[in-house]
DNA sequence: GGATATTTTCACATAATAATCACATGCTGT
DNA sequence: ACAGCATGTGATTATTATGTGAAAATATCC
């Protein structure tokens, strides 16, 4: 059951000893493939299906590879990632193409790892799978994009440095974090002159676990804190 | 006014005379530059800043190029676009760099003009401007062509700088925006003297907000601002 | 050039948050 | 059990962030 989709990808090139070549490695490596020969036929594709990303030749019969481009983004108004794979070199050519809405611009002759390197990039950002924007412990999501928090259904309040606090970790769970570490990463080298960070842990540990019957944040002594879901039934040094 | 930015940019190169060059004609192009000369410094700067793109070179004093940008990707988890300019031409540097997280790669020596062509993409797909022309946050709809704002059935008014913030707010939704994004967006790296922002921002307030039931604008304290329709129901404290 | 619209600046109000403190509780090793 | 330190608890005070509204400065339009 490997065989998850890397993406779909539609290529629009008229060569067919190239077409045939990208086609057959992309498919190696699990992305489904469409082909177009000429611009007529690329650009109905690229409105009509919902590809991922789109590698287009520059030189095609009917359409030329720029015009399609504008087409799609200022008419169809689709903002498919495209590659543009092309065997035109100049400086003119690459600052044209992506200054009308291409998102690579690769010349030919290429290495086909390094076209589906780049291809592989663009499919990544466009799912925003690069840097999750969520974290979670347990039953406890933080969505860092939008500061939302949440344990289960329930929405959390927190102030800002229990968040930074709360974000630090999480990133780190399961792992301690010492608490110079926190206080370095909250106020940097100049620390206030009390011992502030208990207060926020302990604000802190009644937003997050006060409320709900499974404690997530642990404290270990003379170590730091930590934040993890499960219970310690079985430490018995 | 005239000076808006196209968008802020750290540069981590250890090479000064590259490295001011690059910023130089940047600038020139409206980009916000800043600049570290070492990976520790630089990785710092990705964390704790906030820009639009990364511009790294791999063979820094310090900490490798790509572990810096495996640590901000894995551990600091920033989906910040990253741009890897280096001398190091192999395919296998390539593939390395493009799998570890970089979105784009482009070898020395170089054509300014293309890295500012590749930068500017990568900032256009973040902040999805290929976007339609209608934006839609909740019964708020704002036709970016014809510049008509509605809620609902109500026509609203606005200021330039209100209609660009509020842009901003719906391109982004429901995400947290910086009030220094805004600012940035807004005014480039010559803001005003005062916190002219939250004038603005409590105008804009007014216009789409105050007349009506549900609020759409919200405060994050100590991040920013965010638009959003479906609001917290139950919070606990 | 004067009317109008927009932006910036300011002063003050309010809300939210952080620092500090005093005391309570709990753990650790002898 | 005890001393000594580490951490929890919660109220109080200080500080900071943001909201509010108007007036002054600036740009824009005819």
């Amino acid at each position: 059951m490997g065989t998850e989709s890397a993406g779909s990808v539609l290529l629009i090139e008229d060569h067919h000893d190239i077409a045939d070549m990208v086609c057959e490695f992309m498919e190696g490596c699990h992305y489904v493939m469409d082909y177009a020969a000429d611009g007529v036929t690329g650009l109905h594709l690229a409105v009509t299906g919902d590809y991922d990303v789109l590698i287009l030749d520059l030189m095609l019969p009917g359409i030329d590879g720029l015009q399609l481009l504008g087409k799609l983004r200022n008419e169809a108004r689709r903002d498919t990632p495209i590659l543009i794979l092309t065997a035109r070199d100049t400086l003119d050519d690459k600052l044209s193409g992506l200054a009308t809405g291409a998102d690579d611009y690769l010349v030919k002759p290429f290495e086909i790892k390094e076209l589906e390197a780049r291809v592989r990039a663009l499919i990544r950002r466009q799912r925003g799978q690069l840097a999750p924007e969520t974290l979670q412990v347990g039953d406890l999501v933080f969505n860092t994009s939008t500061m939302e928090l949440r344990r289960g259904a329930a929405a959390i309040k927190l102030t800002p440095i229990g968040l930074k606090i709360l974000r630090i970790l999480m990133q780190r769970s399961p792992r301690v974090v010492s608490r110079r570490d926190i206080e370095r990463q909250i106020w940097g080298d100049i620390l206030p002159d009390s011992d502030t960070l208990r207060s926020h842990m302990y604000n802190l540990r009644k937003g997050i676990d006060r409320p709900f019957p499974v404690q997530l944040l642990h404290t270990v002594q003379n170590s730091g804190y930590r934040l993890v879901a499960i219970d310690e039934k079985k430490q018995r040094h």
